[in-house]
DNA sequence: ACACTCTCAAATTTTACTTCA
DNA sequence: CTTGAAGTAAAATTTGAGAGT
């Protein structure tokens, strides 16, 4: 795919090949400024190891190949555009109107419901119909180059993005020129993966991506797959994707939005637990300054413990809790407690008012170790 | 050591779909 | 019944990082 883009005067485009386009006088040529960019069919092989004779025989079966297209696209002015019928309308919404307009071999495409998740697939066999492979460039040329500023293959950083853009493309017409169709070295352009060559053939093929809905089969398919495995390794992944009939690009974001979304999930039961823990905590926290406060108060105000009545400090096992209760009679048997909030039992441990706290709190022990 | 490829997580955007006034 | 706004879930993208070659 040639692509070139400058901006100022639409006749500076850099790129060689713009000069095969035939110079068409526009409108707005006198308006200095604007944005020029050229589309032409590429010279390239898609798949890169064929020969020239092969490409050039494919040409033959698919008709004379589409002159390339200028597009110059200007600030403010006002551009003419097609009325195009409702989305809903196209079977393909990525055709452009000028193309339905037209009779060809892409009409047979016409009229028929696309499956929506077999996209690429559909497409490509279309294609290979002489369907819709190379849609005309003029309305999804914009599009297109939306599409291409998010693809990873072209990924553009926030500086010169037009600018590295054109650098990448330049690369890589060299480098298929020199037969390397495949990496493109550039600072600013990611790695690019196999998958990333097959955007770049759903771009060639004038394909605009847009998202789309897994059937409940394929979810539930990759959902059971998901539960075999979290992570996927590139034959598996090629394996799911031939067998739901997706891209395995598809199906590795799949997998890994189903692995940030088990997270967050995760995160949350982890946050609720956490918050009942918390407020269990600062329960028992307020009843143990409660106890303690009760404690020092009766320390203090009754000094002389000899001449209390017997008092009762009951420990919870469960939350360990101590209750003073001072009781008319002391008695020396222990009692049954429910717990009202965790339901546990727990038995009343009686204590004379002889006792110190020190002596209270290892017989609490002494307890605690008994049960 | 360096460039490159691949994969992943995290954050974010985009879009299809649902709910509701 | 229709419509549009708001909300939501999920698909897709971006970005940065690490591991392996």
């Amino acid at each position: 795919m040639d692509l070139a883009l400058s901006l100022g005067e639409k006749s500076k485009a850099p790129l060689t090949f713009l000069d095969k386009i035939q110079p068409q006088k526009t409108r707005f040529e006198k308006v200095s400024l604007g944005f020029c960019m050229g589309l032409g069919e590429p010279h390239i092989s898609r798949t890169g190891s064929r020969s020239k004779g092969e490409e050039e025989e494919e040409e033959e079966k698919s008709g004379s190949s589409d002159p390339p297209v200028q597009l110059d696209l200007l600030p403010v002015a006002p551009v003419q555009r097609n009325i195009q019928p409702p989305s809903h309308m196209i079977p393909f919404p990525w055709l452009t109107a000028n193309l339905l307009g037209e009779p060809g071999p892409s009409h047979k495409a016409a009229g028929r419901e696309v499956e929506v998740n077999r996209g690429r697939s559909l497409a490509a066999e279309e294609g290979e119909d002489g369907g819709v492979q190379h849609s005309s460039p003029n309305s999804t040329v914009s599009s297109l180059i939306q599409n291409m500023d998010h693809r990873r293959g072209y990924n553009c950083r926030r500086e010169s993005e037009m600018t590295s853009l054109l650098v990448v493309l330049n690369n890589h017409d060299q480098a298929v020129e020199t037969g390397q169709r495949g990496h493109v070295s550039n600072s600013n352009s990611r790695a690019r993966s196999t998958d990333d060559q097959d955007d770049e053939e759903d771009i060639i093929n004038g394909l605009n991506r847009k998202k789309l809905r897994l059937s409940k089969e394929q979810s539930a398919f990759l959902e059971d797959s998901f539960k075999e495995h979290k992570t996927l390794n590139p034959k598996q992944k090629l394996a799911l994707a031939k067998q739901l009939n997706l891209r395995p690009r598809q199906v590795e974001v799949w997998f890994q939005n189903r692995r940030a979304r088990t997270k967050l999930k995760q995160t949350e039961v982890d946050c609720e637990y956490l918050k009942k823990w918390c407020e269990t905590l600062t329960e028992e926290n307020r009843r143990l300054q409660k106890e303690v406060q009760e404690l020092r108060a009766l320390k203090t105000s009754q000094p002389f413990y000899m001449q209390l009545p017997a008092t009762t400090l009951t420990m919870c096992p469960s939350c360990e809790r101590v209750a003073s209760t001072a009781t008319a009679n002391a008695t020396t048997a222990t009692t049954t407690n429910v717990d009202a909030s965790t339901g546990t039992k727990s038995r009343s441990y009686p204590f004379t008012t002889s006792q110190t706290e020190a002596q209270a709190q290892t017989q609490i022990q002494q307890a605690r170790s008994l049960d």
